[in-house]
DNA sequence: GTTTTGGATTTTGTATTTAATATTTCTTAC
DNA sequence: GTAAGAAATATTAAATACAAAATCCAAAAC
């Protein structure tokens, strides 16, 4: 691993660890090796066990005292499980959007959807982000903790492996969109909801691609 | 403190800062001096540090590179959107328990609320966990894992703290409880959003009460 | 008198070491 | 041949050691 700023190894660590998870090359209740990613990434087990503990906060990771830290168990009814919490506090956000947005956010948000809705592949995920970040903004402080959180511990970038998904994704950031504009709070809140279960959808439907549910049998 | 079970140690570290914290006896801002916790509890950084990611990945402690760990700034409305929070996730969850619930948890959940109603202060305490767990134990795992967490870093056990908190839950339950025995889904969702809210109220009070958001000025 | 700068001190982040527990393997008894 | 138990091995959790960065404090410049 090329050198870290000193300060964020064990930050760097989570991510390499997540990814590992979440692209399948560690498998559901595989054990993680603690020696064998200090070898690996060339570090101490110090910022390797801050890491586990942070996965296993964020339910990626199960640590069982005196046993050592294993990729969690995570079913498609998991992921599902997931994306359903996410759209709730997302949905409620929606509401708040549709109630307090001001009219230069409406224009924002508006301009952001139409860059979406014309972009190439590339910017998706860019632009995606953008459109939530702005409708969570309006998100009372630990709120908006919540939803980055629910965030991380979850794959993201399914543009690439599920294959309608951009124009999914489209159709549902419109709707949303509707909502906010025509001030309508329900529907704001049903179109995010539904835009996020239709996500968690996906979610499973890329992960069943890359094969993340076949178990290790060695 | 006494020598704990081996292999448990950082879980112990994690409930002494948390309740440190909670209780005011750690102010918000404060910063939190690994070295002087290590030398109260007789450990050694490792656990603590592990401890300090734990709390941090809660919320109650905020990490910077290279600074150190501080007791999180929180504010009566971070509490109350905490509890907000609680109340959207649980209240979808009793929805679920209204729609769900067999005739024999129906028939405990009455009798767990008899109980809560008639009990002592004493037992006020267990059997309100005992309760919530009940309904809760019909959301998805990853629902339940939600809210543990939530409930993890909230002051809790405001009985003592809050003159007639006592009254108001047990309305409160008494509530849900009719709203689940009719199978109304929507009231008993309703109800505990409206539990949980109070719930908030009662909490900025009890910490208030504690003078938590007093200020350190020395 | 205030601000800036440079070194001393403290404290963090990571590595290394030590001690304890879990796991595996091998032996022995049935 | 299988099962139980004991020794060997491996791996974790915690303690200690060390290096780098941040904080503190004092002296000097403005």
């Amino acid at each position: 691993m090329a050198p870290i700023k000193r300060g964020a190894l064990a930050e760097e660590i989570v991510s390499y660890i997540r990814e590992q998870i979440l692209e399948g090359e560690m498998k559901p209740g595989e054990k993680i090796d603690q020696d064998a990613i200090g070898e690996f990434l060339d570090v101490s087990r110090s910022p390797i066990r801050e890491a586990l503990v942070v996965l296993g906060q964020e339910g990626l990771v199960v640590i069982t005292p005196r046993r050592g830290a294993f990729v969690a168990e995570i079913s498609p009814d998991d992921v599902i499980d997931h994306y359903e919490l996410f759209g709730l506090v997302s949905g409620r956000v929606a509401a708040m959007a549709a109630e307090s947005f001001t009219d230069e956010q409406l224009a924002e948000l508006q301009g952001i959807h139409d860059r979406f809705a014309a972009s190439s592949n590339d910017d998706h995920f860019k632009l995606n982000e953008e459109f939530h970040q702005l409708v969570n903004s309006v998100a009372p402080r630990r709120t908006r903790w919540l939803l980055r959180n629910l965030q991380r511990s979850i794959p993201s970038g399914f543009f690439e492996t599920t294959p309608d998904w951009d124009a999914q994704a489209v159709r549902g950031h419109g709707e949303i969109v509707e909502a906010i504009l025509a001030r309508d709070v329900d529907a704001a809140r049903r179109a995010m909801e539904t835009h996020l279960h239709d996500a968690g959808v996906a979610a499973v439907e890329g992960l069943t691609a890359k094969g993340f549910w076949e178990t290790e049998d060695d």
